[in-house]
DNA sequence: ATGCACCCTGTAGCAACTATAGGGTCAAGA
DNA sequence: TCTTGACCCTATAGTTGCTACAGGGTGCAT
């Protein structure tokens, strides 16, 4: 509210399609620095923590967990280190994601066997409840 | 032990690849029925346990949730009822995983393309940090 | 009788938020 | 000026599906 372009908690979780708590979240465990307040105690956050929020966010939708977000922030703000480690960090989250691909398709495929025997009679007779007992595996 | 044919917790874990704690924890949630006690007040579980158990087991491993498979479990003891509903269960599960395994995709193409751009030269100049700042959008 | 593996209860922790309760602040309209 | 309402503050508890203690009791073999 003083300076003229200090941002509200709610003028930057909207700009970056966040949740207020979220936001404060994001301070309590240290991903998002604590900006400076206003007379009020209102946060007062300049355009330096809506780009890193806005990383935050992108990195996040990306898949990334806090704690490699954590990483990540602390690699980009070493401006002339090497980017090898972040080159690392986003292989391994790509292997982790394709990882979790082949699983979710070996259950879809699953499940699309189990529907697909269900004549829809009694529950005495149902095919899917079957296929969830423990005696007839797989 | 009084019983033949009696299982511990641990006989029960066993037997259908599940941590004790996980058992005691489906008891305290009501998915596993309480089992009698022994003289020393150790669980006594029984065949009926282990079928519903091995269930139990089963479903999670297909990705229901325990919310889901409570309600599998409720319709698998009407034995004479539709199945209908059992269907339908499956169906909308099978639909959100396809959902899941969707957004994986389109998340591992974003980290391919990403990862494909960097030259691991030094953070400043680095492609992945780039994409993962607000300015460069998508 | 003593060691050890197992069992018991109760509680706290994990990820990554989300939601409440119970208040304070600020700008605008009557 | 007063009040309404939208916003902000802190602190705490809830979500999902377990997992991991801590601090004890039981049962069997040696």
């Amino acid at each position: 509210m003083s300076r003229a372009s200090a941002l509200t908690i709610g003028d930057l979780a909207a700009a970056t399609g966040t949740k207020v708590e979220t936001v404060r979240w994001y301070e309590r465990v240290g991903l998002l620095p604590a900006p400076p307040r206003t007379e009020g105690n209102y946060r007062a956050y300049d355009a330096g923590h809506l780009r890193r929020l806005g990383f935050i966010r992108r990195s996040r939708e990306l898949g990334f967990t806090v704690a490699q977000v954590r990483e990540l922030l602390d690699l980009a703000d070493q401006r002339d280190g090497s980017c090898g480690q972040v080159d690392f960090l986003a292989r391994a989250h790509l292997t982790t994601v394709e990882q979790k691909i082949s699983d979710l398709m070996r259950l879809a495929h699953e499940l699309h066997e189990m529907i697909g025997q269900c004549d829809c009679g009694t529950v005495a007779e149902c095919r899917i409840i079957d296929a969830l007992s423990p005696h007839s595996s797989m």
